[in-house]
DNA sequence: TACATAAATGATATGATATATCATATTTAT
DNA sequence: ATAAATATGATATATCATATCATTTATGTA
């Protein structure tokens, strides 16, 4: 198998990839930060890891991940390794893992100061491109109030969605 | 290995367990003649992997319910056999996939003259019991607004939700 | 520095979910 | 009776994930 990322979902790279590349070392940066001050290390293969969900800007599944990194960042990385490292990456909400696609991707909050909200996930079924936005609290209460009728408990108010992104939409 | 289904996820059975099977049977004929309208058939096999999933009320892996037809219901039952079949189930609308959990449920609303409504669907992660409930007008509309806010669209309206069932929550 | 300890990573095995493909059996139509 | 269509069986393989033990690297202490 030449590799785990079929033609029908290519990594897609933005025109202004520079600008792209110095916002990732910002984001980095931060995220690197922000491990320092709770005791925690972003090492150098996590970095990796993490700059890998960046620059794709899709949901990866860990065996992508471990296929890019040793392809085009350079950096040797056993898919086992892969999942120990998001699973800290997830732990450090640098991350989230996509239950609905199998897949993760980096946190679109990462250099921002403001306490992570309750994430929803938009997904594009035929790219994997994601959208991670944020439920309005009024949407979310009524969800809620379902769930309690029906005799559950919200176990996780992380809600992810089914879509087709509007590229894809055109295309297809 | 013993079987697929472990000692936290045990298949429940009701008190009334013979008013449950008649119950089944009822659902079953009416499946069969929803099915005959449509000008498909609900085979033996089929009606037994549906009867599976309606005997354990329970969201079902398909190697799960592979077993639970050869062992309770002596029916041998092939995996592939049963992915197969579920599929003929899933576009009769007689059963949803969840993607939340990998599993299957038995839909609530086969005995129904309503056309099927967007489901949601609350899982408990512990036990796997399944509620199908139907979202609100109002909330779906608030949904998609974010969705398509974000550039995307809806691509399934399906909704599922990681919960703690209340039995689970009282036990745990 | 030298050593002990803890943390991170490597490597291998295996489990669990799912799809693809070809063979065989059963049903239906002619 | 035969051909065609449908349903099922059987095998191989892909894909996502966890468990376990070995090795390396970083950290703290004597
Ligand atoms: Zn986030
Ligand atoms: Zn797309
Ligand atoms: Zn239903
Ligand atoms: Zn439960």
């Amino acid at each position: 198998m030449a590799g785990h990322i079929t033609g029908e979902s290519p990594i897609q790279r933005e025109p202004g990839i520079a600008n792209l590349m110095s916002s990732h070392k910002q984001v980095l940066a931060h995220a690197e930060a922000q491990c320092a001050d709770k005791g925690t290390k972003l090492t150098q293969k996590r970095k990796t890891v993490l700059q890998g969900l960046l620059q794709t800007q899709q949901a990866m599944s860990a065996y992508e991940l471990a296929d890019y990194c040793r392809d085009e960042l350079g950096e040797s990385m056993p898919p086992m390794s892969v999942y120990r490292i998001l699973e800290f990456l997830e732990g450090e909400q640098l991350v989230h893992k996509l239950k609905l696609a199998n897949r993760f991707v980096a946190c679109v909050h990462i250099t921002c100061d403001h306490k992570h909200a309750v994430p929803q996930f938009l997904i594009c079924e035929q790219c994997h491109r994601v959208s991670e936005v944020s439920i309005k609290e009024s949407t979310l209460r009524a969800l809620r109030n379902n769930v309690e009728t029906a005799g559950f408990k919200l176990a996780s108010p992380q809600i992810e969605l089914n879509c087709v992104c509007d590229t894809c939409a055109v295309a297809g």
